[in-house]
DNA sequence: CGTTATCTTGATAAGTCTCAATGCAAGTGG
DNA sequence: CCACTTGCATTGAGACTTATCAAGATAACG
């Protein structure tokens, strides 16, 4: 159940003319595609639950991921749409459209929107430019660990190793290397391919800083 | 001859009471640093001639440049201040500071700013997550011929490969074979080490894109 | 229960970094 | 004016990391 063309500017419009009603939250089957209207200026995204991804198709086929989003990250649309950017449904995922960029300034100014964003992407420069795999996905894992923050007995990663892999800008087979390594060195535990426990956290950050 | 603390606030201030008195211009001596404020949420830079780095230290002591600024380039300083980023002189410059973020809508709305640095970091992202480095240094001789634009007879490169280097996140040795090897391919001519004549732009384009 | 997707591991090849040496040009001080 | 220093550019050799190709193991799913 995609969200529908311009559905997005339809909240909008209700939003301006009565401010107290709440704008209709939105479901994504695992795998779905989120429509982006042609015209999505100023609207922005807030995940209520579930994870998404936000992908980006690359000429020579692959694909990159510049973001993955949790409950209660938000993202502007626009910028998502003006690099050929896709929001994709990791798992069922509920949000909700809302207006940015002044329209709104209470919920969400649209400079930190856009203050946030340069500084995810700013982190995730120098991550590719000078970490090795080992730093990434040491990196990677800390960033997951707060962002998904579940308590001390580990966390569940709601994304593939092939979503990793294309986040970090690796093989999907170095991930697996890197983890099966960190695992024998008595970094992590892995439960399942899924769960994470961190056993050394400090050591973690040591790589991965 | 760096800009002094407060000097870009006083340059604020100035414009806020007489909009019509243009600030004064600044000089950077080659490889002066030009010093950022404390204070400078709502301030930009606009380069009136030379060229400027954008550098950032990384824990491992390498730097990384995340940008190269050019006669016309705006850049908000509080965005490099809070990356530990620092702005230097690669050639002798001269710059004006001004007011951004509504302040001075009129000069450069906030938004424009903000959107244009996501798009050079979004263009970086996908450069040094897929591409190797030849493919890097094709795309980025192909940006320098742009954003120089000295016309038909090649373009001289101001800054040295060392900044080319840290700038692709490639060592400055990679960056020499890349050049060899795409004088001894035909791509390019190389007069002297800074002068740069392209001889097959379509091929270069097939490379770095 | 078979089919498919995902995860993992191995072997090999390719690309890049590091270390080292040399060349070159500009600037400096005698 | 000339030796000298210094910084940058270039090239080579070797080590290391990662991608690629291939195959097997595991789990999800109709």
């Amino acid at each position: 159940m995609l969200i529908q063309r311009d559905t997005a500017a339809r909240i909008l419009d209700a939003r301006a003319s009565t401010p107290s009603a709440a704008p209709a939250p939105r479901r994504l089957r695992r795998g779905a595609l989120l429509h982006l209207p042609e015209r999505c200026d100023h609207l922005a995204l807030r995940v209520a639950e579930g994870c998404l991804r936000v992908c980006h198709p690359l000429l020579d086929g692959r694909r990159q991921i510049t973001d993955f989003l949790f409950a209660g990250d938000r993202i502007g649309l626009m910028e998502v749409r003006s690099h050929n950017g896709s929001i994709e449904a990791v798992t069922p995922a509920t949000m909700v459209a809302f207006a940015a960029e002044g329209h709104d300034p209470e919920e969400w100014p649209a400079d930190d929107l856009y203050r946030m964003r340069l500084g995810a992407l700013q982190s995730r420069l120098f991550m590719l430019g000078h970490k090795n795999a080992r730093e990434k996905l040491a990196a990677f894992l800390l960033e997951m660990s707060e962002r998904l923050a579940q308590g001390e007995d580990g966390f569940r990663l709601p994304m593939s190793r092939y979503d990793i892999a294309d986040y970090l800008c690796v093989s999907p087979e170095t991930v697996c290397r890197n983890f099966t390594q960190m695992v024998a060195d008595g970094l992590l535990m892995l439960p399942d391919s899924q769960t994470v426990r961190i056993l050394h956290r400090a050591s973690l950050e040591f790589i991965g800083r």
